[in-house]
DNA sequence: ATAGTGTATGTAATCCATTACATCAAGGAG
DNA sequence: CTCCTTGATGTAATGGATTACATACACTAT
């Protein structure tokens, strides 16, 4: 490896030539910038990052903190987030957190060694007040699942309002049972869909009962497993609303596998339109989120603050839409 | 931010004493030490890791480049990677390139400017001369898709041996027409699973027409495009064998709505075992690739690299399982 | 001819931590 | 009492690039 000295010396002028023609550009003669370049050609020279980021106290790279990669929501969302960070001559880094506090901490220690310029949050272990001083001391935003006290930016969806939406259209369909398959997990978007839940069937006029609520953890085992407790039921619900489309796909096989059909004798709404929600049978009713839309606005968010060092808390709330197929109407 | 210097200061030691506390932790009395955590205690301070990294010339991150964090298959394989990395002391990141050239390079370049110390390398749309300089110069490994030629080491399966056992299966439960859904992109691995394909043809005495092979891209969309095409022809395959999950599970949909029975009217294998292939409907018959502890053992590997500078190119191929579900046999 | 202006390039400080080598004190051997 | 060893700590060079400031030169205006 050869070094910005070694360049220098090839081409027989001074180390601070040789940066001027790496960088601004400016005042540097034809003659001395065509030596200095044929000497960076020579010596298959290119700059070590590490001194570069050292003097410059930046790195041009963003993290991306999911719990998951497996789960193929956050895949969009990334998608979103790469495409304007690499337009804007930076490099995205995903984290797989694993839900683990350890792991998190770890990687959001890259902040704090500056070995990242800044980070998207899809979903965050820590507590308000961490976050809170997390948001203080670094550039951070939140995208998706957010918390709102912590005075850090966020965009998301109004997930009661999805919700709501969703149990209201079951409702709608003549529904008067209606089960939720929620998490047990803590997060504020769970406690959202489950309050927009609840109102829907408030505003509907139906009983609530906590039995018609199930814990599952976002994938489709424990989706399978609050079905069968649901089919348990002396009188059991003949709609169920999941928060996530995998719990919700291994509802629907859970039920089928019991011989009932869907949407005739139990119908299903999951969250999130993953691909696969087109590919089961029937298809999913669901929620869309604009998922690489929503990357892409947290990114510009993120820019603002790595870049300008702006820190106005910014909330950006985006459209959602229900996609109603044939796991609640039967022939769409 | 505090530096090593303020705590020295702080501490009334100089910074070679600090940092010895922060190292190696020989030969500095307890007293002294003592001294030195309380100042970093008070100053809060923790190193730079440019500084560090600049100095020791490694970051202790390793990237992995893949095609598609929205595939699921690569999730498995990252968990694995992650685990043994982080056992080691070591940061994962994941890098997604969407198999496009110019991001796979600009990443690549982390390696030549030291911001990651190795790297696992998933897919890559270099070519066998690039991969082999990139072996050559810094620490990498392939991890299931893989170039023989290149002399970097690789972890993955006998992909010929796992579709030959696929289409097996499909020949010995007496289909004589037996499809074929490859990729477009010339991977080396579906070139492998072609062959196998094509090898098990010949040794199950069957006819190969060049009709029964079509092109896909790994997703569903196009699984369910090569279903169509398949039912144009007059004379169908009754069994198809698709080189990845989300194609098989795409063409089954298709089959479906045509209103053809799986597994009667047709059969379906797939490859790689996602999640969602016990989810739909049949299950889908599938190889198994052991990917959790290819990621593993390909971390290994790369360690071997990163710490001992060890380069014999290792070649390492781990078992498959071929799993017969419902989309082959009835039932199961 | 002289002062003044501007441009191209060089010198050296700087970012922060690590580490080879230097120093100093204390204790042991003769 | 002197010399040597050992252990603890300090000094300063080092890694590679950036950049404020200095210098040298050419050219214009008077």
């Amino acid at each position: 490896m050869s070094t910005i000295q070694q360049v220098a010396k090839a081409a027989g002028v001074s180390v601070a030539t040789v940066s001027r023609v790496l960088n601004h550009s400016d005042k540097v003669v034809d003659e001395t910038r065509a030596r200095v370049e044929r000497a960076i050609q020579e010596l298959n020279y290119s700059p070590n990052m590490m001194g570069r980021n050292l003097r410059r106290n930046a790195t041009e790279i963003i993290m991306v903190l999911l719990p998951s990669i497996s789960n193929p929501f956050y895949a969009h969302a990334v998608n979103g987030i790469a495409a304007v960070a690499n337009n804007n001559g930076f490099t995205v880094t995903v984290c797989n957190t694993l839900s683990d506090r350890k792991l998190e901490r770890d990687f959001l220690n890259l902040l704090k060694f500056k070995l990242v310029d800044g980070a998207v949050l899809m979903s965050q272990e820590m507590d308000d007040c961490e976050l809170e001083e997390l948001g203080r001391l670094y550039p951070v935003v939140q995208c998706s699942e957010y918390i709102d006290a912590a005075g850090v930016p966020y965009v998301t969806i109004d997930n009661a309002s999805a919700a709501y939406d969703a149990v209201s259209h079951l409702a709608s369909l003549g529904h008067t049972r209606i089960g939720l398959i929620s998490s047990k997990v803590n997060y504020y978007s769970a406690a959202h869909r489950q309050s927009g839940y609840m109102q829907a069937l408030q505003d509907a006029g139906l009983e609530f009962e906590s039995e018609l609520i199930k814990f599952g953890d976002y994938g489709y085992g424990s989706g399978m497993k609050c079905a069968e407790q649901f089919m348990r039921m002396q009188n059991r619900p003949t709609a169920v609303f999941a928060i996530s489309d995998p719990m919700a796909i291994g509802a629907l096989k859970a039920f089928r596998q019991k011989g009932l059909k869907i949407p005739e004798d139990i119908a299903i709404v999951g969250f999130d339109n993953i691909r696969f929600s087109k590919m089961c049978e029937p298809e999913l009713t669901t929620i869309a989120q604009p998922t690489y839309r929503m990357g892409c606005r947290a990114m510009e968010l993120l820019l603002e603050r790595v870049e300008h060092k702006q820190d106005l808390p910014e909330k950006v709330i985006m459209d959602y839409e229900l996609i109603i197929r044939g796991s609640t109407v039967a022939g769409s």
